[in-house]
DNA sequence: GTGCAATGGCTCAGGGCTGATCCTTTGGAG
DNA sequence: CTCCAAAGGATCAGCCCTGAGCCATTGCAC
């Protein structure tokens, strides 16, 4: 019968997590987290933005309402007005929601973020590239390369906007928002273990292999790259965890 | 300004599809098309079945209705009864809805594919499997096999089941869900298309090398073999839609 | 300077969904 | 035979959310 079985767990599974001010909430911060949404850059527009996000417009301004409380946005009226993403954002007003992670939980994320990375790593090496996306990932990756020390909310945003942008040269929507989501999850446990400097230098490291396998076609090699590029980041967080 | 591109589009993705109501509905064909239901089978109570599911037991009520309505399943009065899997399921009342995919939104799926079950199968192997987890595998597999020739939709049910006790085995809640919700969009198209004997024959062979290498914890071999698969399947689709 | 288009700010009727409660049916336990 | 627990069947008040509309503000184009 299909009773407890994973399987049937994951059929199963609530069909509504949230509502639909709190997913919309956390959507807001997702793109400011993950660097969708840089510091000082405007939003669509509350009516476009309602309209791709599938909510009311009442709802969204809701939820805009509680992320410009945190401190996170800001709203300005009249024409080219909008909402911006503060120049400075709060930093992690986050307290430590809920215990630590049981080691079931880590070992969930850990699984599937590798093999979305790795898979989408290979991925993007095994097609051929046009020639603005290989600008694109180009971009990202100096973009990491230069954040200055000190900056670890700055590095973190631009080190998850260019493992997404290995995503999105996969031209596969769907992996995207795969990556997209299990990166949220990969910062949230992140933000509570340190930032140490020697592993910033490596993971750039580590960037700059990943990003030549791809561009160079050599997915094997790209899917290696990111193998160990997030085995180190697991060893953290089981080290940390 | 975070227009148009892929990770935005990813980030500002709706929150909510469809409504309650019709989300049901698909979870309930999908736990039967994926045969984590199998015919005959009890679904769970309704009272327990909408805590799951995270909606109102009217609404799972009037889904279950739609459902029964379509001959999927039938409700029985009583202590002891429930809600059953038909015994015959209705052979794909399925119009073709919408016109053929896309060849984007084919090779989409077909990535997005990829990536996790190649990935599961790997994991898999990467794991030490618990004796129950590996007859678990064993039992699926030779599920698959027993299907008599001609009982095509119980062939399609069985081998999702085997490509989703492989997920299971990788103890990912998260990934087991992921590979249940591209098997379910993999099956969708699959349903397009002629399911031809010889195939057939050649996915078993498939199947038990990627058993086998997962069983002896070959990792490599296990996605290899399983790339091997899913390429094949590609291919299939690639040609007829 | 004036007009105006784009944007955020605000309100309200109504539909969808929930949660609670009670009813009805059924078949095994005693 | 009777009881009753477990299951489906049904109803209703009320909240959440939508969709539509209108208002207020702003700064460029002319």
């Amino acid at each position: 019968m299909p009773g407890r079985l994973p399987a049937s767990a994951a059929v199963f599974r609530p069909v509504r997590t949230r509502n639909a001010f709190e997913e919309t909430v956390e959507r807001l911060l997702q793109a400011i987290r993950l660097g969708v949404a840089a510091p000082g850059e405007r939003l669509p527009a509350e009516r476009e933005l309602a309209a791709r996000l599938g909510v009311s417009r009442v709802t969204l301004r809701e939820a805009i309402r509680a992320v410009a409380d945190a401190g996170y946005v800001e709203s300005r009226r009249g024409r080219y007005g909008g909402t911006f993403v503060a120049e400075d954002l709060p930093s992690l007003p986050r307290p430590r929601r809920g215990a630590t992670p049981t080691g079931a939980e880590l070992e969930d994320v850990l699984t599937l973020r590798r093999v979305l990375e790795s898979g989408a790593a290979e991925s993007a090496a095994a097609r051929s590239l046009s020639p603005a996306e290989r600008q694109h990932l180009r971009g990202r990756l100096t973009g990491v390369a230069e954040v200055p020390r000190g900056e670890e909310a700055e590095y973190r945003r631009r080190d998850s906007r260019l493992h997404l942008a290995i995503a999105e040269v996969t031209a596969s929507a769907s992996l995207t928002t795969a990556v997209a989501d299990i990166r949220t999850k990969v910062n949230e446990l992140l933000d509570a273990i340190p930032l140490i400097s020697a592993n910033i230098e490596h993971s750039n490291e580590q960037h700059r292999t990943i990003v030549e396998a791809i561009l160079s076609g050599d997915a094997p090699a790209a899917r290696a790259a990111m193998d160990e590029h997030v085995g180190g980041t697991a060893a953290l967080l089981r080290g940390f965890l």
